[in-house]
RNA sequence: CCGCCCUUAGCUCAGACUGGUAGAGCAGCCGACUGUAGAUCGGCUUGUCCCCCGUUCAAAUCGGGGAGGGCGGACCA
C-alpha cells in the first residue's frame, strides 16, 4: 500500500485532519503510531462505536494503535466515576472496546491497551505535568478543555489538571497521531503548542465527527432516547430508530443517516455486502444500496422515504451491535460491578 | 478558626416573613395531524420539600442540631 492509499484510509470519514501533509510525512518516515483515549465514565454507546470502527482503518493502514483507558481522567472530570469504581469500569471499558473493534471487523490483538494509572503516577510524567501546570494560565487550560470537561457553576481544579494531563498523554504514550472526536480539538491543539517546549514532538491530529442525537441536535450521553446503547436489543433499537428525528430529504442533524454513514456502511463494505431497504409495492418496491452516497442522494431527492429507511436502518444497526451486546451480557458481572446502581 | 448564604419534580426555580401535608416553565408520556420523526395543537404524569429532634391540633414554612455546597473574613494594614 502506498502513502496516498494509507493516508486516504486514515483521513476518510473524518471531521478534520491536522495536518494531512504531516500524516503523509509520517508514512514516508516509517511506521507511525496513533492513540485514542477513553475515560471510563458512563456506559459506552454507539458514538464510541463509530470512533472505534475507524481504528480498523488505522490498523489496515499499518499504524501501531494504542488505546488508553484513562481511569484517572474519569475521576478528575467532576468525579464522573467514583474513585472506588475505577477498576471495575476500566475492566468493562476494555472488554467493550475489544468487542466493538472485533464487531467492526478488526483484530483487537493488534491493539495495545494502556491504563492511565500505569504511568501517570510517577516521573517523568508527573514532573512534566507540574512544569506544564506552572506555565499554563487558568484561562488557557479552561478554553482547551471546555468541550470535553464537564462545565459547572463551581468547577473543580481536577478539570484543568485533566486537560493538561491529556495534552501530555500523547507524548507519554509516544504517539505520532492523536485521534479522537472533534470535541477533543482544543486539548490536542494545546498539545501541539506546549509539547515542543518540553522536548517532545508535536502530534498530528485526526478528529472524528460527533454523531447527532436521535432526538435532534447533539447526542446527549445522558439522554437514553437520543442514542443507541451497546446493550440495547433489536427491539429496543427498532423503537429508538423509529422515534428518531428524521425529516424527509434533510441530511443535517439526521442521526439515522449518520449511523448508516459512519458505522453500518463501513462495516458492510468489509464483506462487500449491500444495504437492503424493504419497501411496499405501493411505494415502489425494495431498494438496495452498495454505498452510502447513493442512499443519501435518494433520500435527499425524496425517492427514499424515512418511513421505509428507518426499519431497514434499525435492522442493520442491530446486526452490528448484536455481537457486542452478546459479549457484554455474557459476562454480566462486568456491568454489575461497573454500574452497581443500574446493573447491580 | 469565625461569619453569612443555599439545599423543593429529571432540569431551572417559585412558595417560607403572615404554619393548614406543593406549584410554574422546560423535559417526559399519551392522543390528533403528517406515509417516519420533528413542528403545531389537545390532554396527562411526576415529589423521602437534604437528614434528625423539638414546638404545635397541624411544619416545606417556626426553633435546635447535623450533612452537603457556595461566598467572605481573619495575617499582611
Amino acid at each position: 500500500m502506498d502513502t496516498a492509499e494509507r493516508t486516504n484510509l486514515v483521513t476518510r470519514f473524518t471531521e478534520e485532519v491536522v495536518t494531512e501533509s504531516e500524516i503523509e510525512s509520517l508514512f514516508e518516515e516509517g511506521t507511525p503510531s496513533a492513540y485514542i483515549g477513553y475515560a471510563p465514565t458512563g456506559e459506552m454507546h454507539i458514538g464510541h462505536f463509530t470512533t472505534m470502527r475507524k481504528l480498523a482503518d488505522f490498523l489496515e493502514a499499518g499504524i501501531e494503535v494504542t488505546v488508553l483507558v484513562a481511569d484517572l481522567h474519569a475521576h478528575l472530570d467532576d468525579e464522573k466515576s467514583p474513585f472506588e469504581l475505577l477498576d471495575a469500569r476500566s475492566t468493562y471499558y476494555r472488554t467493550a472496546i475489544e468487542a466493538m473493534i472485533e464487531a467492526a471487523g478488526a483484530n483487537p490483538d493488534g491493539i495495545e491497551f494502556v491504563r492511565g494509572t500505569e504511568y501517570q503516577l510517577e516521573a517523568p510524567y508527573t514532573l512534566d505535568l507540574y512544569r506544564m501546570l506552572a506555565e499554563t494560565t487558568l484561562s488557557r487550560a479552561q478554553r482547551a478543555g471546555s468541550e470535553v470537561v464537564r462545565q459547572s457553576e463551581n468547577p473543580k481544579l481536577g478539570g484543568l489538571v485533566y486537560t493538561l494531563m491529556q495534552s501530555l498523554d500523547v507524548a507519554a504514550l509516544d504517539a505520532d497521531i492523536a485521534y479522537g472526536g472533534i470535541d477533543q480539538r482544543g486539548i490536542y491543539m494545546l498539545s501541539r503548542e506546549i509539547l515542543p517546549g518540553h522536548g517532545y514532538q508535536k502530534p498530528a491530529c485526526v478528529f472524528a465527527p460527533l454523531l447527532s442525537g436521535l432526538s435532534g441536535g447533539k447526542m446527549s450521553a445522558s439522554e437514553d432516547e437520543s442514542k443507541v446503547n451497546l446493550t440495547d436489543d433489536d427491539e429496543t433499537i427498532a423503537e429508538k430508530i423509529q422515534g428518531a428525528y428524521c425529516p424527509a430529504g434533510e441530511v443535517a442533524d439526521n442521526g439515522v443517516l449518520e449511523y448508516l454513514r459512519y458505522l453500518v456502511f463501513p462495516v458492510l463494505s468489509q464483506d462487500n455486502r449491500s444495504f437492503l431497504v424493504e419497501r411496499p409495492e405501493k411505494y415502489g418496491g425494495n431498494l438496495e444500496y452498495e454505498a452510502y452516497e447513493p442512499l443519501e442522494e435518494a433520500f435527499v431527492s425524496g425517492e427514499l422515504h424515512p418511513a421505509d429507511l428507518k426499519p431497514a436502518a434499525a435492522a442493520a444497526i442491530a446486526e452490528v451491535v448484536d455481537p457486542v451486546r452478546e459479549r457484554l451480557l455474557d459476562e454480566p458481572e462486568l456491568l454489575a460491578d461497573a454500574y452497581p446502581e443500574t446493573h447491580g
